[in-house]
DNA sequence: TTATTCGGAAATTAAAAACA
DNA sequence: GTTTTTAATTTCCGAATAAT
């Protein structure tokens, strides 16, 4: 923060980086190629364009990238939730300890979170695939929205569930090719992405039932319900997709989704709301129409 | 020898938590 | 409200490697 102008130069702004958006990988052919950023040397010239380093290299010399926000994402409390748990596991592993819900509520074995079904590179790369390959075509969920969700799942329950969906969701959707070394248990490298998404599916809506999701629904819990009726229909299962889709319709219209004044102040998630309340509006008057 | 690459330390920044 | 802490991104140092 406190740069000694007197002895070190202040850090400048290094010649443009590979792109704009904030989530695309580096891209060879972009004019950022050779810059500065790219090839972590420092930018010489005082904020000139072209910088020296790109006159020395015969290059275009660019400052366009849109720089990323800094600072922490979501909840701090990741380390302690981390420690709490990993103390929670070793206590569990001993014998000393029922086991907990996340949320802090006993819950019996029947409910509890299968270990090792998804493992975080696992739920990094579905989010990756949905928001390449499913987000365009459904906007129902804002990115950092849902990487929020991904580092609050170990503690919340609703969002474990979300997310577990989500991922069975691309899985049984788009039959999402899963690398194998991401898989923590060996043996479930040997099934298809088809039977894994069913697996996580009924490990989520398991979970689920033990909580009483119906009682104080939110935007997680609708998105949840939508991504198990998008499950059902992949499994051809589609009375039971149904269900799921009049579940987050209902829960959608007792948050009050179809009146925007009441998520206004959420910027950021404004359009996806908006995107998933009338998705799921089409969705049902297609269903009556069907089944009428 | 000089040029280039890239691991990672240090600097910077902003959000969350703590405090008054 | 302000300050502190924490966690994220960005810059670019300097060792390793490649090219001449």
């Amino acid at each position: 923060m406190s740069s000694n102008s007197t002895t070190t130069a202040p850090v400048k702004r290094a010649c443009d980086r590979y792109e704009t958006c904030s989530t695309s990988h580096p891209h060879p052919t972009d004019s950022g190629d050779h810059s500065c950023h790219r090839r972590k040397v420092k930018c010489i010239g005082e904020g000139t364009n072209p910088c020296k380093n790109c006159v020395s290299a015969g290059l275009a010399c660019t400052y366009n990238a849109i720089p990323q926000k800094k600072g922490p994402k979501g909840s701090r409390a990741k380390v302690l939730s981390e420690l709490r748990e990993n103390q929670r596991s070793a206590q569990l592993a001993a014998g000393f300890l029922p086991d907990m819900g996340f949320d802090g509520r006993a819950l019996s074995s029947t409910f509890a979170r299968a270990q090792g079904l998804l493992p975080a590179g696992l739920v990094d790369s579905c989010l990756d695939f949905f928001f390449t390959n499913v987000y365009l075509s459904t906007p129902v969920l804002h990115r950092q929205k849902a990487q929020e969700a991904a580092v609050n799942m170990e503690r919340s329950t609703e969002a474990y569930c979300m997310i577990v969906a989500l991922c069975a969701y691309v899985m049984i959707q788009t039959n999402m090719k899963v690398p194998t070394q991401m898989l923590s248990r060996p043996e479930i490298a040997q099934v298809s992405s088809m039977t894994l998404g069913h697996a996580l599916l009924e490990e989520s809506v398991r979970v689920r039932n033990g909580t009483d999701f119906r009682e104080s629904p939110t935007h997680t819990t609708v998105l949840t319900s939508w991504f198990y009726c998008g499950c059902y229909f992949g499994l051809a299962r589609e009375n039971t997709a149904w269900v799921y889709l009049r579940e987050a319709a209902t829960q959608a219209q007792l948050l009050g989704m179809h009146d925007e004044e009441t998520y206004k102040h959420d910027p950021l998630d404004i359009s996806r709301k908006r995107v998933l309340y009338w998705l799921l509006f089409m969705a049902e008057r297609f269903a009556t129409r069907g089944h009428s």
